[in-house]
DNA sequence: AAGGTAGTTGACTAATCAGTCAACGAGGGT
DNA sequence: ACCCTCGTTGACTGATTAGTCAACTACCTT
């Protein structure tokens, strides 16, 4: 047996793949930790609770993403097809998911967040800040957009917020109906929250 | 012993109230019971499962708000304003309730939908036919606004989709970050989401 | 080659879970 | 006054839950 163990990264991958396909309540230890091929002590050796194996499992994705995120929503692309391009790459990561499982997931922060917010103080504050750097994506994009003279946003934090928090409505939407369509309506809902100023027909 | 007991009401109540709070997997039904002041024995009385207790909930809550949903989105209120005032009254009930326990809850539908969509076709289905006559609402009020001239929008049905989404996305934002001025923000999105065709300030 | 340490094991609690059941109670209809 | 049935009771099952623990293993360092 190797003295550096992906054990670790097993059951943060086996957590996080459990608790989007169901939900962090219908997730057991013992389901992750088969999943992942360790026994309970192992689990209980890396994370001294579900709770905050949920935590570093939400961290981890996150620095799995971050490289993919930068490039998607780089400075050297035009700032409103930041947005496109990242719309269109999540439609398509959730389409391949729903392939392969035959549901369209959503987002996890937003389903986990909203599942043990109220509950889980570790967890809530972990989405919480997650959340909040994603949405410096939009943020930054918005800003640039703004300076190009595309759209009117003289706070693009709090446009940046809006639209992702619609955009994550839009999400969970999808994983409730199971379809993958309304993510691709988006785009447009999208150009109508930014404020695009070239479009006169809002609806199409 | 009333020959006619309450009891099947006070248990939805009751689920309602838990697992909006908290969760769905997070609720058991002993604690249902409890609240409900109901022993074990009634409570499969009445629902075979709590799945199906869910199911009632969800419907008991609709028929509740159902005259409120009609007063607010009466037609004979001008068909823009209807939002505004539907948008006020929930971020008054949620701040209401927010002070009786602390949380912001967002909306039970989305939650609850976000939670067994994938695992319980029962409750995702009912999630799913509340959510379409919710809609409803939404869709007749564009079809107002647009017949008047106040907004572009030759489809109504996929207009009211895309703004209902996004209305619960901040709803969501707001359960999981216990804010509830997201909401009051989200009225100006709402009309950049409609089109609204005199606003040219999209931010303020 | 000796020992320390990072990682692994599986059996073990004690609590909680959803759901069952046979027996009981109290009205209302006749 | 009778029964019938709607509603109630609480003890019960068996499975599953999160979490514990002391013993064990294999590698790396020295």
């Amino acid at each position: 047996m190797p003295r550096v163990s992906d054990m670790k990264e097993r059951l943060t991958d086996a957590a996080l793949d459990l608790i989007w396909h169901n939900s962090y309540g219908a997730t057991s230890v013992d389901a992750i930790c088969e999943r992942a091929g360790a026994k309970k002590g192992s689990f209980y050796y890396f994370f001294k609770s579900k709770s905050e194996l949920t935590a570093a499992a939400l961290e981890a994705e996150w620095n799995k993403n971050k490289a993919n995120m930068d490039a998607l929503f780089s400075p050297t692309v035009p700032p409103l097809e930041r947005f496109d391009r990242y719309f269109d790459y999540v439609r398509d990561r959730l389409a391949e998911l729903q392939q392969a499982c035959g549901s369209i997931l959503g987002c996890p922060l937003l389903t986990i967040g909203s599942e043990v917010g109220t509950q889980d103080e570790g967890v809530r504050a972990t989405v919480d800040r997650i959340w909040d750097r994603k949405i410096k994506y939009f943020e930054s994009a918005i800003r640039d957009a703004h300076a190009q003279g595309l759209i009117e946003a003289p706070d693009p934090e709090a446009k940046a917020k809006m639209l992702f928090a619609c955009y994550h409505g839009t999400l969970t939407q999808a994983r409730i109906q199971n379809d993958v369509e309304l993510i691709r309506d988006f785009k447009q809902v999208a150009m109508d929250v930014l404020g695009v100023k070239h479009a006169h027909a809002t609806s199409a």
